[in-house]
DNA sequence: TATTCAAATTAGAATTATTCTAATTAAAGA
DNA sequence: TCTTTAATTAGAATAATTCTAATTTGAATA
């Protein structure tokens, strides 16, 4: 999702467009590790000195209700965020603890083998193992 | 897993079988709803009244390190405890919390469609929807 | 069976992740 | 520019989990 649009949804949300918010979602934008709250707190110091932590939170728990961000749960006890909102799943290097994204497309459809009495609105499948780039 | 199968992997693996872990390991054999740490405190007070939350958080510990219990993150900040270790997926109902198991064997394998770059240990996949009974 | 000792348990303090509170600031419409 | 309401802030509060250091206990051995 491109800077231009998230500011697009939060006024159609009426929702301020704020620094803090367009801050936090560049990096996000930007940065494609997934990063936790506290790197996202990290990571804008720079460009928001007296942003506080409350407002981390606040911000990216806005930005997930207004779905133009999406809360991961991969390690227990940690959330981590990503404006990467094509529909994908994860593919966690145990090794190195690296979240790559694979596309959804690049997954067969799941949704028919369950049957009829699971009502599927998504699904998230998340992998583990070792990633090789071919170097 | 058995109680005495845990029993068993707990003294190959030069475990102590105390009473605590298998108070806790019985409890999470018989409790099908993937109970978190504090469910687990509460569930276990009237066998093991001197039980400590620390104790409770290092037998679970032990128990996942010994493979005979799997954690699982599902809502961001909880994590829950199962002790199915048959492989499998999890339906969680977005209306009412509750989380299904999904045998493995119901899922079409997808390890092949990612290419070879990714080598895959284990994946879980975690549908959201709704459960409707046929009552 | 008693002794021994490393491993397990314990209470409570510490840490980490997150939310809440109440006061202050600022975005955007009039 | 003024006003209003939402957003931001610092720091306290809460929740989940780990750590610490003292105590207890399981089980190997004498």
């Amino acid at each position: 999702m491109t800077s231009e649009a998230i500011k697009r949804i939060l006024i159609e949300k009426g929702l301020k467009v704020t620094p803090q918010r367009m801050v936090i979602a560049d990096y996000l934008i930007h940065e494609k590790t997934h990063p936790t709250a506290d790197d996202v707190f990290e990571a804008v110091k720079s460009r928001l000195p007296a942003c506080s932590r409350a407002t981390i939170y606040n911000t990216l728990n806005t930005l997930v209700d207004a779905g133009v961000v999406s809360a991961i749960a991969t390690e227990p006890g940690k959330t981590r965020y990503d404006a990467n909102m094509h529909p994908h799943h994860h593919f966690i290097d145990t090794q190195t603890g690296v979240i790559h994204d694979i596309p959804w497309e690049q997954v067969s459809q799941l949704c028919e083998s369950l049957g009829s009495a699971f009502k599927i609105h998504d699904y998230q499948i998340t992998f583990f193992g070792e990633y090789q780039s071919k170097s």
